[in-house]
DNA sequence: GGATAATATGAGTAATTACTCAGTTTCTGG
DNA sequence: CCAGAAACTGAGTAATTACTCATATTATCC
């Protein structure tokens, strides 16, 4: 008798290539929506239209409105998660300036391939209730960095990858929002103020 | 003949002191519904709700929803605008790590005092159409970290103030969300970073 | 080819919400 | 104390929107 919540009441999974194919057909519409037009203007009937599909089959997929934007954002996220592990896993050998040069340019490179999207799933993920999976893949994007950082030395290593992040994401996202495409460039202004933190600590 | 737009077409202003306590009330409420659950939640009946009036009170002073959060926004940023114009005109004589520093707490105060509102008046800006006003104040505001930046020589000043800015920005807003209140200790970890960002420049 | 499962459709429903207006109450100046 | 102005009220309206369901179409596999 427990009632269903239709935020979280599991949807069929595609199972043929056009399923599939509607699913991806959401999400990218999603994105181009809060791309575009940010949140306040994605509604699941806008979605359903941009993606050119019917309401009806979105809901086949995704049990809410939230679930697209949870799918999105966990993604994206998933996809950062992989990328830093890599470069972690690079940086071993390196000298610590020249691993924070590399920690930079995959930020920055992740951040401005689609900026506004970037922005918009920033406040998503202020806004919405994180589910489970997303939080556990931040916490590994936070270890990650303060991993690195207490591998070098680096005191309160917990705060120091939360303000080195907070830094670099508002950095980024500045630049982004003012048409900024030069990713090198980029990495070089934001490299001597994280070092100079560095120093600091 | 041209029709009238709800969102610009102007209100009375208030004449009688309870005329102002409506009007006071009003952007309190917003700012509290802001700051607890964000700005999908701010709608106008729950303005006036929490206000303690009508609705009806409150469309004699604020022709639409959005004039409300222009209104915050612009008394907000103004606050901030003539404090960092006071920062400004005290660092004349100061050396340049003593000026950021002033700079920096200045920065620090504004942004800690009611740190959830802060962040929400931030998505506020990126979402709604601004005002010339506010855009004025947004313009003044980083004319003075130009400026200043320019007088100590820095190589392109206006790039270096938005960096600036959306550094600090990023990182209190950050220690904010975390529940940080030391406000002196935030001002120490965003110093060397800062100044390193200007060695680097 | 036919039975069954998977997928797609979109009009319809209930809830929310921005905003109005006709009527009432309170203030002010003389 | 009164007339007119200012302020307040809140039920009501029209628009938007999240989500359902009865029905129709397409794929799979023996």
């Amino acid at each position: 008798m427990t009632p269903l919540d239709p935020a979280t009441s599991p949807r069929k999974a595609p199972r043929q290539a056009r399923a599939q194919a509607t699913y991806d057909a959401v999400q990218e519409a999603a994105a181009r929506i809060l791309e575009t037009d940010g949140l306040g203007a994605l509604n699941t009937n806008a979605v359903a239209a941009r993606a050119g599909i019917s309401v009806g089959s979105l809901y086949q997929y995704f049990p809410s409105k939230e679930a697209i934007l949870s799918e999105l954002l966990l993604r994206e996220r998933q996809r950062f998660c992989a990328d830093l592990e890599t470069v972690r896993s690079a940086s071993d050998g390196l000298e610590i300036g020249e691993a924070v040069r590399a920690f930079l340019t995959s930020a920055v490179a992740h951040q401005l391939e689609r900026p506004a999207l970037a922005r918009a799933l920033e406040y998503v993920e202020a806004v919405l209730p994180l589910d489970a999976q997303t939080r556990a893949t931040n916490e590994q994007i936070a270890g990650i960095l303060e991993h690195f950082l207490r591998g070098r030395g680096i005191a309160r290593p917990d705060l120091a990858a939360r303000d080195i992040a907070a830094m670099t994401r508002g950095l980024i996202d500045a630049a982004g929002l003012a048409g900024e495409t030069d990713g090198a460039g980029l990495v070089e202004r934001a490299y001597p103020a994280i070092m100079g933190y560095l120093r600091g600590v």
